[in-house]
DNA sequence: ATGAAAGCGCTAACAG
DNA sequence: CTGTTAGCGCTTTCAT
C-alpha cells in the first residue's frame, strides 16, 4: 500500500489539476510562465501546489522536451581556485537562463575523466564543457561523436573536438621569460610542469624552454614537482632542490603562483630576498598574489571571463544564433608586473 | 524532416535492441550489469552499441524508476577552499556509488538559496546536503516539506531540519580565545563575523565575545570586514581600523586563514612583528595556514570529513539502513597551534 | 534467459 | 484561454 486515499503520494501534477478544476495542460502552463493562460487561474493554481506542496518534476518534463536543461562541465579539481572561479561564473550566467551545471572532478586522471563524461552524457546534457585534459582515445571518439555542443577551455588544443575559448599557456610564460630577461636575470629556472596528466602545466614549461632557447639561454632548470595538484606545500618543497641544481639562480617562473608562493614562504624562512637575490613568478592572478609578501609577478588568465564566455557561447548555440564553423577564441591572459620580480 | 531512414537520429534502445536482434527489455538488462542475461548477448549488446554511438538515457531511466540518482548539494561560494574541499569529497565518494551532485552556489543570498534549492528539488534529487545559510520562511517550509534526506552540515543549528553534520563554530572561536589568554595575551579584537548572511562567521565573532567575558575580559574590539565572501582584501584592509580602534592590540582573532594571512601580509608591510608585537589567528586551515610565515595557528574544521560523513549518511539512509530519529554529528573541529601565536 | 504490454509524469500538437 | 490525445525512452511486471 504506497498509495492514494490519504496515503502519502507525493502529489503530481494531475492531482493538483483535479484539486484546482482544471486540466493538466493548464497546470503546466501556468508553471512554465508561459503566456495564454489567464492570471487568475494562474494564480489560483500557485496557490493550490503550495497548499499541497506540489514539486514539478523536472525529469519528466526533460523526458518529454527532449531539452534536459543541464550544460555538463569537467574540471581537474575543484579546489583549484582558477577553476572554481571559471565554474561559479559559467554556472551563475546559466543559471540566470535556466540551465543547471552537472560537474565533474576529474582529479586530473584520463580513465576517471573518460567515466565521468560517460555519465555526465547518459543525462543528456544541452552542451558539454572541457577544461583541456589528456583525453584517452575512447573519450575523443566519445567527444567527436556525441550531437551536443562540446567546448574546451583554459587552453588552445592543437586539434580540437570543436569549439575552444581558452589561451596559449606556452606563449603567456614565454612573456614572463621576456620580461626577467629584460631585468637583466640570465640564469632563469621553472618549477613545475612535469605533472604527467596535466596539459596547462607541461605547455608552461614547454613555453618556458622554448622562450629561453629564443633568448640564446640555458632553459634546462627544471625543477620537478610531481602529480597534479601541485600547490603551495610542492612549491616550498622545491626550493632545496632548485638551490641544489642551480647555486647561482637569479630567477625562478612556477606553474603557478600556488607553488610560488610556497617558494616564496621558503626563500623568507632560509633568510633569501625577493626579488633582491632570487625573482619569482607564478601563474594565475591567484588572491594571494595581489597580497602576499612581496606582492607576486603572475599571468591572469581571466578565470571568470573563460566561465563567461562559455555561458555566452552555449546561450548563442543553443538558440540557434551561432556560427557554422567551430569557434576558437582565444581570451588573451595578462601579464601582470608586481615586486616579485624587480 | 527530422527522422528514420538515415537521417541522423540518435539512435534509442529500440534501434539497438533491432539491430541485435533482441528485445529491448535485453538491452536494458545488459546496460544495467543486472545478472538474469546471458554474457555473449550481453558482449554482443554493448559491442553493437558502442558501433551505432547510442547512449543510455539515464532521464527516461530515472522516470520510470522514481530514482534519479542525483544529490543536491548548496554551498554559499564554491571558491571558498573548504567548501570545494568538502564538496569534493562528498562528490567523489557519491560519484563511486552511482550518484551524481548537483550543485548550486548561494552566494551568501537567502533569496537565491531559496529559488536554487527550488530548482534543485524539481530535479528529485534522493537527497539534499545543505552548508547552513540563513534560510528564508520559504526556504525552511520547503525543506520540512520535502520526503527526502536533508543534511546541514559546516554548523550545529540550535533548530535543524533534519540530520546535521558539523561542528561549533562559537566554541571552537572559543579556545583559540583560551589559548591566547593563556599565552597571556589581554587586549584581543576579533576581525570580521559581521558580514549579513554568513551564519559561520556570525557565530564565529559570537563565540569570541563569550570566551572574552567568560575570562573577564573586553571583547567589544570587533573590526567588521562588510558582505560575504570575505577574503585575504579585506584582512588587510582591516589592520588600519584594527590600530585605530586599539592601539595597544596584542592579538587578533581572525573569521579566517584567508582574512588573517591578509592582516599578517599588512603587518609584515608595516613592520609589525607576528606574534612578536601582534599575535594572529585564523580559522578553517587552509593551505596557507602551514605555508605563510610565520605560520598561522588556526581550527581545522575538517572539511573532507564533513564531505565524506556526509556522503556516508547518504548511503545509508538510501539502503533504509539508517536511524529513525535524525542524526546530529558533532565532527569535532581541532585546535592547530603555530608560529603566529607563541 | 528473454519478451510483451503497460506506464513513470509531463507536454507537443492539435482542437475548440 | 483551455482541453484531449498521444507519446518522450526507458523499466516494471508478468509471462514463457
Amino acid at each position: 500500500m504506497t498509495t492514494d486515499g490519504h496515503g502519502r503520494r507525493p502529489p503530481r501534477m494531475a492531482d493538483l489539476a483535479k484539486a484546482v478544476g482544471v486540466s493538466t495542460m493548464t497546470v503546466s502552463r501556468a508553471f512554465r510562465g508561459k503566456a495564454g493562460i489567464n492570471p487568475e487561474t494562474r494564480a489560483r493554481i500557485l496557490r493550490k501546489a503550495e497548499e499541497l506542496g506540489y514539486v514539478f518534476d523536472a525529469t519528466a518534463a526533460s523526458l518529454r522536451q527532449s531539452r534536459s536543461g543541464f550544460v555538463a562541465v569537467t574540471v581537474p579539481s575543484i579546489n583549484n581556485a582558477n577553476f572554481a572561479e571559471t565554474v561559479r561564473q559559467l554556472s551563475g550566467e546559466l543559471s540566470q537562463n535556466g540551465l543547471q551545471i552537472l560537474l565533474a572532478n576529474t582529479e586530473y586522471d584520463p580513465l576517471e575523466e573518460e567515466r565521468l563524461i560517460g555519465e555526465l552524457l547518459r543525462r543528456k546534457p544541452e552542451a558539454i564543457v572541457l577544461t583541456v585534459g589528456q583525453y584517452t582515445r575512447r573519450t575523443r571518439q566519445i567527444l567527436r561523436a556525441t550531437a551536443i555542443p562540446v567546448i574546451e577551455i583554459w587552453d588552445l588544443p592543437a586539434e580540437p573536438i570543436q569549439h575552444v575559448i581558452g589561451f596559449s599557456n606556452a606563449k603567456c610564460t614565454g612573456r614572463l621569460v621576456d620580461h626577467l630577461v629584460a631585468q637583466g636575470c640570465r640564469g632563469i629556472a621553472f618549477v613545475g610542469g612535469d605533472s604527467p596528466h596535466d596539459p596547462r602545466g607541461g605547455q608552461r614549461r614547454e613555453g618556458f624552454i622554448a622562450a629561453m632557447r629564443r633568448h640564446g639561454l640555458d632553459g634546462s632548470a627544471l625543477v620537478p614537482t610531481g602529480p597534479a595538484p601541485v600547490g603551495m606545500a610542492e612549491g616550498a618543497d622545491a626550493l632545496d632542490r632548485l638551490l641544489a641544481l642551480r647555486p647561482t639562480v637569479q630567477a625562478v617562473v612556477c606553474v603557478s603562483d600556488l607553488v610560488a608562493f610556497g617558494l616564496l614562504s621558503a626563500c623568507q624562512r632560509r633568510g633569501i630576498a625577493v626579488p633582491g637575490q632570487l625573482a619569482v613568478a607564478g601563474f594565475g592572478n591567484y588572491d594571494i598574489a595581489r597580497i602576499c609578501v612581496p606582492r607576486l609577478t603572475t599571468t591572469d588568465a581571466h578565470a571568470g571571463r573563460i566561465g563567461s564566455m562559455a555561458a555566452g557561447l552555449i546561450l548563442r548555440l543553443l538558440k540557434g544564433e551561432a556560427p557554422e564553423t567551430p569557434v576558437r577564441f582565444d581570451v588573451g591572459a595578462e601579464l601582470i608586473l608586481r615586486e616579485s620580480t624587480r
